[in-house]
RNA sequence: GCCGCGAUGGCGGAAUUGGUAGACGCGCUGGACUUAAAAUCCAGUUCUAGCGAUAGAGUGAGGGUUCGAUUCCCUCUCGCGGCACCA
């Protein structure tokens, strides 16, 4: 038993005292850039599932560190934000004093397990020395156009109060609160981040150290679809619905022609609608939907036809009628589709429940006829001149025609929409724009930031779609940059994800006031080398972050198009009930008991040795216990002058080769076997060890239990800390084995071991096999086949 | 519905250019030490039959390739994650 306590308070203190971590610029060694998605303290603090990923860079960091790498592995805190501010409402608190608490408690919390942390580059994306650079930013994607005003409807959580972005929704629901979304029309900043759409998508095939999952969610999410959109005219009238489909090849089965209803187009073809007042109703209707109902796939498909309206298919001059379908959505495409119902489920359904006649114009094969609705590739009938062509080659003909003929184009679409990027809340980046009435939306000088956030008196949303910063009227009056006079300042903050897009180049230069990020130390870390997180970003940050960092890219601010080379996702530690940790299970597991009792090392131990590392896994406390133990065993070697035995020797080299390995393949769970059964070995030697052989036992386990490690290696007397010293080469000679153990097996049952000297050629081996007692015993009266040797590992006879 | 991932003892998991399935840890059983307990140390622990040597079965299910399959191929079942009326 070693005292833990005392013990890692004095190694954590040392530590800081003597600035072991503090990192520069260092051309003389390779630089290595490790970085864990930084957290966002919340009010109750971190449970032992939030450090696994932190253990683990800092395990990492270590490592590289001991082989001769100049580590940055910094850490910070996403401070703004909706749950902070509402936790700072709920406790009657402003939220700048909640966010300083809860960020002095999980630094407190990180500082217990011993992290490699150079905390004089700590980021707060709160600090307006920080957000300063956010604005800053911002200002320069207004600049060149990449942002906008817009008026149309948005995601609004009432329960929140406030707009959000796609990215921020759940099945439809809040993915802070889990309130179900209106659609609420109002005034809001957006980032044109579709813009970036293809790059964002293309740029995925360069980033082949990320793992497969995360890349795959972020090709759903951007959605690229190629297609055609196609003019259909209005019969007497000069108005066009133009759709999108990639589908043109069905286009001769077209039945009709659907808008979504909130298209401007229907406002448009009012006067031809002979029966507005039913139309107008269905619109009402829809309107009073909620988002939820609007997106289930199992509800009866609606709409209303466009009475006196009807559209001539470019293709075959017939003309069709139209109609209005929430099936239909306005936010992508064109907001209209051309209907085939033989061709297409959703639109089979409604033609089906409205009469609407369905026309075939696919079959699978020149032979086979096709039912009901197919919905597959194949070849045309009844399509004029591409009648007998097969899909495939039909599009690309039929594209050419359109283009030819001037009724339509290719397309392609993405399902990405562009960052809505406005919150009517306090707790956020005030956006760095000034409304004045003679010169529009103006940008605020960069001499101006930061635009600090003002105190206001009540921090309460005010669900009007105003920020309560609107009430503060000193503050938004103010006088236009441009010409002087009256303007008012945009009251509107940033969401969530603005600090955080680009957080990762401030640690690089976390104090400078003239640029986001020097660009020689740009140069000297970027890209970051290794990035690792919760998958749950994959959608979010991590799509927000490249586009932030693409378009630094594009004004010359970075150096590399792409700022994460490689991303590791961490797997969720569950409570001991399998469930998630949570107040409302009473499940949770706080790291400061667990570091009390146990100590940080054996914390550190135990999360990696628990499951594979992007599993996710539930937490044992008789896990825990159990690596405390190997712990506690190491300590209990006896340093000793003897000679340690061969297999102690030959383990012990190939451990030091496995846990570098394992370490830098994340492979944390067999490292720590690894080094269970090296020291299982010694202790069947009775527990001692040679001298030079426990420093290199030492050394290894150093990353994982610095503490213990840096105890040890000063009890045999060594002066400077254990993470100054090299990590141990191990000796390919030691690691050989002199005998191996040969199976042999007869019709791939094994049935005999051999212990024969490593590398035996194949005819000795085989006569040793042949000799064998039980061996023999199988041949008696049969006959041999074939025989197989596998060199070291087994022979296979083969008998009838 | 589409896409991705997975399924191995009582439990977490190990093993793949195809070559002893169950490393390591937990739990459990027995032993040593102790007046006793805890801690520690030692031994055992996939299932079935047998006192035992041993034999048979066994990596979600079924089939295939192979001297040999947890590993490769096909079909299916279940679980997890993501997307979802995206035309």
């Amino acid at each position: 038993m070693y005292d833990h306590q005392s013990i890692e308070k004095k190694w954590q203190k040392q530590w800081q005292d003597s600035h072991l971590y503090k990192v520069g610029e260092d051309i003389t060694k390779p630089k290595y850039y490790i970085l864990d998605m930084f957290p966002y303290p919340s009010g109750v603090g971190l449970h032992v599932g939030h450090p696994k990923g932190y253990i683990a860079t800092d395990i990492f960091a270590r490592l590289k560190l001991m082989q001769g790498f100049n580590v940055l592995h910094p850490m910070g805190f996403d401070a703004f934000g909706l749950p902070a501010e509402n936790y700072a409402i709920k406790n009657k608190m402003h939220p700048k004093t909640a966010t300083d608490a809860n960020v002095a408690n999980y630094k407190r919390q990180l500082e217990i397990l011993g992290f490699t942390y150079d905390w004089e580059r700590e980021v707060n994306t709160t600090d307006p020395e920080y957000y300063k650079w956010t604005q800053w930013a911002f200002l320069e994607m207004f600049k060149k156009g990449l942002v906008f005003e817009s008026y149309e409807p948005i995601n609004w959580c009432p329960s929140c109060k406030t707009g959000l972005a796609n990215e921020d929704l759940e099945d439809g629901k809040c993915e802070r609160c889990g309130t179900e979304i209106e659609q609420k029309p109002m005034r809001q900043w957006v980032i044109k981040i579709t813009n970036y759409a293809e790059r964002l998508l293309a740029d995925i095939e360069k980033l082949p150290d990320w793992e497969e999952s995360i890349k795959e969610m972020q090709r759903n999410w951007i959605g690229k679809s190629e297609g055609s959109e196609i003019n259909f005219t209005i019969k007497d009238s000069d108005q066009v619905i133009k759709v999108f489909t990639t589908r043109v090849d069905t286009i001769f089965g077209c039945t009709y022609v659907v808008l979504a209803p909130e298209n401007e187009l229907v406002e448009k073809l009012k006067p031809q609608i002979t029966n507005w007042s039913q139309v107008e109703e269905y619109i009402e209707t829809v309107k009073n939907k909620s988002n939820l109902e609007r997106t289930d796939l199992n509800k009866d498909k609606s709409g209303a036809k466009l009475e006196g309206v009807s559209a001539i298919n470019p293709f075959n001059g017939k003309v069709v009628d139209v109609f209005i379908a929430d099936y239909v959505l306005n936010s992508y495409g064109t907001g209209a589709v051309m209907a085939v119902p033989a061709h297409d489920e959703r639109d089979f359904e409604f033609a089906q429940k409205y009469g609407i006649s369905i026309k075939k114009s696919i079959n699978p094969s020149p032979r086979e006829e096709a039912i009901g609705c197919y919905t597959e590739d194949g070849f045309l009938v009844d399509s004029g001149e591409f009648t007998k062509m097969d899909s495939a080659s039909a599009r690309l003909k039929m594209m050419d025609w359109l283009e030819k003929n001037n009724h339509g184009n290719r397309k392609i679409n993405y399902k990405l929409q562009d960052w809505v990027f406005s919150r009517q809340r306090y707790w956020g980046e005030p956006i760095p724009i000034v409304h004045c009435d003679k010169c529009g939306a103006v940008p605020l000088p960069y001499d101006q930031l930061p635009l600090t956030l003002p105190d206001v008196e009540s921090y309460e949303p005010s669900g009007t779609g105003e920020s309560p910063l609107a009430t503060i009227s000193d503050w938004v009056n103010t006088t236009c940059p441009t010409c002087g006079g009256p303007a008012k300042r945009e009251t509107n903050t940033m969401p969530q994800w603005a600090g955080s897009s680009w957080y990762y180049l401030r640690y690089i230069d976390p104090k400078n006031s003239e640029a986001l990020v020097d660009k020689e130390k740009e140069k000297y870390w970027s890209p970051v080398d290794f990035y690792v997180g919760g998958a749950e970003h994959a959608t979010r940050h991590l799509i927000y972050a490249r586009f932030w960092h693409k378009f630094l890219f594009d004004i010359g601010v970075v150096n590399y198009e792409e700022p994460f080379k490689k991303l590791k996702a961490v797997g969720l530690i569950m409570g001991e009930d399998g469930r998630k940790m949570s107040k409302r299970w009473g499940n949770v597991i706080n790291p400061d008991d667990i570091v009390e009792k146990y100590g940080a090392d054996s914390l550190r131990l135990y999360e990696m040795f628990m499951s594979p590392f992007s599993d996710s896994s539930a937490w044992n406390t008789n896990g825990l216990i159990g690596t405390r133990k190997f712990l506690d065993r190491v300590c209990n070697i006896t340093v000793s002058e003897e000679t340690d035995s061969p297999a102690v020797v030959n383990i012990l080299h190939k451990t030091i080769k496995k846990v570098a390995d394992d370490i830098l393949d994340f492979k944390f769970n067999t490292a720590v076997s690894a080094m269970m059964i090296l020291v299982n070995a010694v202790y069947d030697q009775g527990g001692k060890m040679n001298k030079s052989n426990y420093t290199l036992l030492v050394q290894i386990l150093a990353p994982f239990a610095p503490h213990l490690s840096e105890e040890l290696w000063s009890n045999i007397g060594e002066k400077e800390s254990i993470f100054k010293s090299p990590y141990p080469a191990y000796d390919p000679e030691l690691m050989k084995d002199e005998n191996v153990t040969m199976v042999i097996s007869i019709n791939g049952k094994v049935r005999a071991n051999l212990e024969v000297p490593a590398g035996i050629a194949e005819a000795d081996a085989m006569a040793l096999a042949l000799d064998n007692e039980v061996i023999k015993g199988w041949l008696e009266g049969k006959e041999v086949i074939k025989k197989i040797f596998v060199p070291d590992k087994l022979i296979n006879i083969v008998i009838k």
